[in-house]
DNA sequence: GCCATGTTGTCATTCACTGCCACACTGGCA
DNA sequence: TGCCAGTGTGGCAGTGAATGACAACATGGC
């Protein structure tokens, strides 16, 4: 028992290893110009091995994403019914967000360089979109039991607007990091749901 | 200068020609089931000239989807700047969903087709998403000189959220026929419009 | 008839991804 | 100590997507 957790950290520090290696060398030469055996040799581990971790080789370079996406799910225990869903979802990202510290932390670093690499390769963006999409269903379905409701088209609504609205402020966000005038990841944020308030009911 | 519209008129056929191939082998043998040789065969081309006319195997079942982007594009001429962006793009949807006849029209039907494929195949599902996703930038380029701002963060919010309402619009409507209760569309649109107005001020 | 242009097929190549098998490690148990 | 599961890893072969290069072909204009 105590060895399962071991794997486990075993596992975790290899994935680690392979994704840091797949994020250096799609900065350095590109998506189209690393292949998956660069990346296994970088990370000294078999192309066999490589595919044991993760299904392609953009998900590799995604981590840092998609631990942003784990996240979401844990804290999606504290959701109540009585509360306007989309509200209690941005609170739950702004949360997520805040820890990001503005690309100062840790993950906050990686997620930037991540978001950065996304803006010059549409395979990388591609990936994490297929990553989230996957996500959504489990979500929708969560939420759907929460609420107790038959119809999931609220829930659906909620989820994938919320996303899209981080997503967009993430994506100015890295943006405006390249274009050398940096703005603030949570007020980026704040005044998208602003902007998304006054779209939908100017 | 004839010829131009001679050989486009014929490039047009070959696309139908591939697209309805691609569409029918994906629905009795899957997408993993269909290579492209497949496709390829039975639209009577090589496979070589399969990749001048998509650049994916995916992609080629996806002329459905692809036309009604191409319409959006087309109807983006009529907005104006002085009323709320959002509610003119619904508009263009609104008039290009009523085209499809709740899927009795010919365009409807094929478009139904494709959605009910996207269901259950994943790789479909991504591969229409990233289609848009290319298109994205360019439309709310156009949307920003139209509103006359430096900024794209409100054209970006207004065409995403429009799209992800369609987008879950049409997956209820495809999902209701194959579970035989079928739903009208402009119905599901207009409730789903609805939501998000609910959603985001409650 | 001849030429310019665009279209198509064949061939060769790269590379993502998968299934299969053998080998190595590790921790328990007689 | 030696056997024996379970698990992780690498090597290998195979499939199939996607691309570049080149030659053959069709067609409309001269």
């Amino acid at each position: 028992m105590t060895e399962t957790v071991l794997r486990e950290r075993r596992r975790r520090q290899t994935e680690r290893e392979i994704g840091d290696a797949a994020l250096l060398l799609f900065e350095q030469q590109g998506v189209d110009g690393t292949t998956v055996d660069d990346i296994a040799r970088a990370a000294g581990v078999s192309a066999r091995t490589f595919f044991r971790y993760f299904p392609s080789k953009e998900r590799a370079a995604l981590v840092p994403h998609t631990e942003l996406d784990e996240r979401v799910e844990e804290m999606l225990d504290g959701l109540v019914a009585d509360r306007p869903l989309l509200e209690q979802l941005e609170e739950v990202w702004c949360e997520i967000l805040v820890a990001l510290d503005d690309g100062r932390s840790e993950p906050g670093r990686l997620l930037l360089r991540v978001r950065r690499l996304m803006r010059s390769e549409p395979a990388l963006r591609l990936a994490a979109i297929g990553y989230d999409e996957e996500r959504v269903d489990a979500l929708v379905e969560r939420l759907r039991v929460l609420l107790g409701v038959d119809d999931d088209l609220g829930p659906r609504l909620a989820v994938t607007t919320a996303a899209v609205v981080v997503g967009v402020a993430l994506d100015r966000w890295a943006d405006a990091r390249d274009a050398g005038r940096p703005v603030d990841l949570l007020a980026t944020y704040a005044e998208a749901r602003r902007l998304l308030r006054e779209s939908v009911s100017p």
